[in-house]
This record gives structure tokens, sequence and C-alpha cells, in this order.
DNA sequence: GCCCTCACGTTTGTATACGCAAACCGGATG
DNA sequence: CATCCGGTTTGCGTATACAAACGTGAGGGC
């Protein structure tokens, strides 16, 4: 059926796809991933869905419950703490080494952009996550560690689940983009602790939001 | 041919294989995996090789240089330098995490066990890595984070190899012990910042150690 | 009426067959 | 002699076939 340079491995189509369910919600924690169920749904084979599955496991997206039944994987308040414990570990780690590292122009004009941002339209607020998005890239690509990069992806994954739960709040967003520019000023500056110690500081306000978002939305 | 549940699957087989191969050196970096010649030396078929190297690839251990050929991952100086940076940041969030939450008559117990090391004999040596892993195993258990744990794992799984490349000395051997009992007596002390900078002095000197054997073997 | 057992269906794990693309090699030609 | 072209071979990605095991439900026995 498809070829061996498909253009795309249909194994990577249905990772992508099942990703992007996840992350989405479309497939709700706790829906039931049966091989041929998913593999007709999507139009590949069982043995690309399988691997596609193998790589959710992998990162955590998808739980083996049995050896028969794989799970989107549940994300409760715990987890998402845990999430931010390692997420801190990452990122302080990260924007500690982007300050000796980095092209402090790159951060300089970043952190300009964090000013400019109008969060007051919809369309502003993609394109203020395009930014943070900018920003992490321009974290790995100063850092230049792959297993950190590699971890940091993991735990990016799952954090675009996190936000889908908790909507932040305009309040919450204004803030968020101090704390951003912050960062990317201290990058610039390469000062490595200021960098490691705002980063933190954002983490704690962000974790705090969704935790008190959660709380509100179910009462 | 074998059963859905043989014991143990043909997949998990071909990974610890192929993982063991990979850590012993017996697979040096660079060797070739060739899906059908791996499959029929280690008696499995394509299907449940395959998943064993997109596992092996998702741990970093060997890298799909293009479509046709995957090799055993190279580990150099700066790749060393890598592992350790996100080593350092994992494992100083995971002392400071575990020295909040854990059992302290647990690592009292190991901290002891740390001075009673024999490091003359070479069981002794063997020992000695015997019960780093159960401090390792501990500390996951007391900090109860999936992500962090699983995020060690990877970096475990590389430093088996980083060890074997280092042959350590007898005197860094005792040091080590040194080391690893401040980091157990800091963790029954419920004392996180000791137990973080301890960690972090650890690292700091096992990297160190390790770089000058690298040049030592190299000149 | 309840429980145990057996059988069938469903689903997974593995093996294998097939198709295509790229690399290698040989020969021919400039 | 070098270079280019075409055939062959090798090897991966995908699809499918097959076998085993778990779950479920029905039927019979106590």
């Amino acid at each position: 059926m498809a070829s061996v340079v498909d253009r795309v491995r249909a194994s990577d189509r249905a990772y992508a796809a099942l990703l992007d369910e996840i992350q989405s919600g479309a497939l709700a924690p706790g829906s039931v991933l049966a091989e041929v169920e998913q593999a007709t749904r999507l139009g590949v084979s069982r043995t690309p869905l399988r691997e596609a599955l193998r790589r959710l496991a992998a990162d955590g997206l998808v739980v083996q419950q049995s050896p028969r039944v794989t799970v989107v994987a549940g994300l409760d308040a715990a987890d998402i703490r845990a999430l931010f414990e390692i997420r801190r570990a990452l990122e302080e780690t990260s924007a500690r080494l982007a300050a000796q590292r980095g092209d402090s122009a790159l951060f300089a004009a970043l952190a300009e952009e964090f000013t400019r941002v109008d969060l007051s339209a919809d369309e502003g607020r993609d394109d203020y996550y395009t930014l943070i998005a900018r920003l992490d890239a321009e974290l790995d690509a100063a850092v230049a560690n792959d297993y950190l990069s590699s971890a940091l992806r993991t735990v990016r994954a799952h954090l675009v689940r996190v936000r889908r739960m908790a909507r932040d709040k305009p309040e919450r967003l204004a803030a968020s983009a101090a704390e951003h520019r912050l960062i990317a000023h201290a990058l610039a500056s390469r000062d490595a602790d200021l960098a490691a110690h705002a980063t933190h500081v954002h983490l704690h306000n962000a974790l705090e939001s969704i935790l008190q978002s959660l709380t509100e939305g179910t009462p």
C-alpha cells in the first residue's frame, strides 16, 4: 500500500493523529484504544498503529492498564504537581545554561516581543502561545543538549493537555507575559541566576493558577 | 510460533538483549543494526525486533542515521557532559524531594551500609554498585514522581555505558562511597539543601573523574 | 437459585509476504 | 581511464495471516 518513503510514514501519521486527539481532549482520559478499532479509524494497518501506541506509551500519554487494554492516561492534580516538579528541574537548568551559552541579541529581541503581546483578542492569545514555543525552541538551541531537549519535549507534550484542562484567565496571561519577558531579559543579560529564579517564579505562579482553576472548575 | 504471552514477549527479549549488549560494549558505538540480521541473530521476527529498536531509539541509545541504517549511538566527552547536566538537574531535584518525603530510618540504614562497603575486592565493587542501585530505587520510591523516575531511568541507561568507558580508580570509589554516605545521611536527616548540594558535589566529582579517566585513556 | 465449567469470540503478539526505493555493481561509451 | 547508465540486490515499511490467551456468557449441575 504505502511505499517505504511515503513522504510521511503511516506510523508517524498515526502517532501525530493520536497525539493531537489526546492533547485536544478529543480522546478523553480513560478512553480505550483498541488496535483494530484505531487502525481502521485512522486508515492504517495494525503494525504502524502499534508503533504509534508504543511511542505514546513511552511518552506516558497512554498507559497499558492490562496487557490487553491501553487507555489514554489520566491527569489529575497530583499528576500536574509531579509534572511541574520535573518541569522546574529541567527548565531552571535550561534557563541557567542558555544564559551562559545563548545569543544575547536574540533573547533581547524575544524579550521585546513579549512586551508587544496583545492578549485582548483570541488570535493574540494564539500568537502568544506561538511566541512561547519560539522561546522554548531558542532555549533548546542555546543549551544544545539533546538529552535535555528530549526530556523537555516529553514534558511539553503533557503540558498541552494541562493548558487545555485549565483555561488561563486574562489577568494570569498578562502576568505570564511579564514573567516571560523577565526570563528573556535575564537570558539576554547572561544572568544565569536571574534566569533560573525567574523561571522558578513563573512556574510557581503558573502551577498555582492552574490548580486554582481546577478547583474552581470542580467545586 | 511464539505465543502471545510467552512468559516474556519476544520484543522484550530483543530489547533486553540489545540493551545489555550496548551497555556492555559488545555492540560498539557505530555498529550497524540491520533488522533482518539482528532478528535472525536474536531468534525473533522482524516485527518485535523493530519494536525493540524503536524503544532503544527513544532512549537515545541507537540513532537512525537514515531510514536504512540504524547504528549504536556514539558517546564522547561532550555527550557525557551533556548527560551530567540533565543528571544533575534530575538527581538534585530527586534528592531534595526525597529528603522531604522519604523514610528517615530507611535512608539512615542505607547510609550505614555505605560505611561498611568493602571496595578492596572485585566482588565488593559489584556489591557497591548494587547498593547504589538500591539507593536510586529508594529515592525513586520516596519521590513518587513517575515523570521524574522515567527520565532518570533513561539517564541511568546511558550512565551504564559511561561507567564502562571510564573505569573508576580505587581512590575514586572510596571517595564516591563517602559522598553517597553523606547523601543518604542528608536524606535521613530530612535536610533537603544538604542532600541537593551533596548530590551536586558528588556528580561534579564523578564527572571530573570520568573525564580525566578518558583523557588518560586516549593521550 | 447459585455457582462452576466450558466454549466461543475478541484481541493481542508474532511471523511472513509484498512492494518500493535506494545503493551497489557491472559494462559500455565518451 | 573516467563517468554514466541500467540492472540487480538488499532492506525497510506496511499489510495480512495465524496462533494463543483472556474475557464473557450460557448451560448444566448441585
